[in-house]
DNA sequence: ATTTTAAATGCAAATCATTCGCATAAGCTT
DNA sequence: AAGCTTATGCGAATGATTTGCATTTAAAAT
């Protein structure tokens, strides 16, 4: 149940309105259930948090909101291995993560000389890199 | 028509061997499809390279063939985006990929440095990493 | 406040890549 | 060569995501 400051759903909510995106009833549920995420839930996960709000939303909707939130980069859309995809806000600085094999947790991590040699490497190759995508699976260090 | 030492095949099929896989016709059919292949084809793409060499092969078991190759090391499951899974031999020594966005060509590349720093991290959240996945997306730079 | 109109929704059916069940075929060991 | 075990082809099942369509609704225009 954790949540962060709500202010930032009036403040989505105003973007995107905008940015020409219309407003609906679920789309505001599914928004806030964003919001009220401290985790990467997935399109399931996220129609159940939903739902306490909104109990009409559909996960067809569910799907369809995710597509217009990454479009408008309001969301990020994360495929870790073995679920489906998993989805956050947008609202964060650039970061990478590290997936504890045992547990399923997403650890969140961002290093900015990983982030320069990406460059780097992408230079020499002669090209631009548009995104990325780095992922750690691992299992905490056994004493 | 890209292809490699074939003398590799032999080498799969006697590790294989050892490991106790059976070598059937149309494993050896996929082996010699992916040991000819210099990029990194999916699953659809084995099926009629491998069909080449002997068209009984169904796409049934060159899913089959490749969890078993993966399992055992010999071949590498990749997932990027947009396709479905793309293979390649574990032939050579580890790398990651930069993914040209217009061509989708599938460019490899290593970075000691980098890999080093992701050990860094994930030492100091108190993890072991177990493998990891760096994917760049991007275009060729325009002048 | 009411009408208008394009866009969003719910539902079920359709996709797409991958996996599975089962009857038959084929490796490997003896 | 025979037997036991595993692999294969086929088609059906799966799971996540998308889509078609009739209906509702947000927001623009009266
Ligand atoms: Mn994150
Ligand atoms: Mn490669
Ligand atoms: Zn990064
Ligand atoms: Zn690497």
């Amino acid at each position: 149940m954790t949540h962060r400051d709500p202010k930032i759903l009036n403040e989505l909510e105003s973007d995107l309105r905008a940015e020409g995106v219309r407003i609906t009833r679920q789309r505001m549920a599914i928004l806030s259930a964003l919001a009220g995420s401290a985790d990467h839930p997935t399109a399931e996960e996220l129609l159940s948090r939903a739902r306490e709000k909104d109990p009409s939303v559909s996960l067809a909707t569910v799907y369809r909101t995710l597509s217009v939130l990454v479009e408008s980069g309001t969301v990020l859309r994360n495929e870790f291995e073995g679920t489906g995809a998993r989805f956050e806000l947008a609202d964060k600085p650039h970061h990478d993560h590290l997936i504890d094999l045992d547990t399923g947790d997403v650890i969140e991590f961002s290093s900015k000389r990983i982030e320069k040699l990406q460059e780097e490497i992408a230079e020499e190759l002669g090209y631009d890199i548009v995104y990325h995508r780095l992922e750690l699976y691992g299992r905490t260090k056994k004493t």
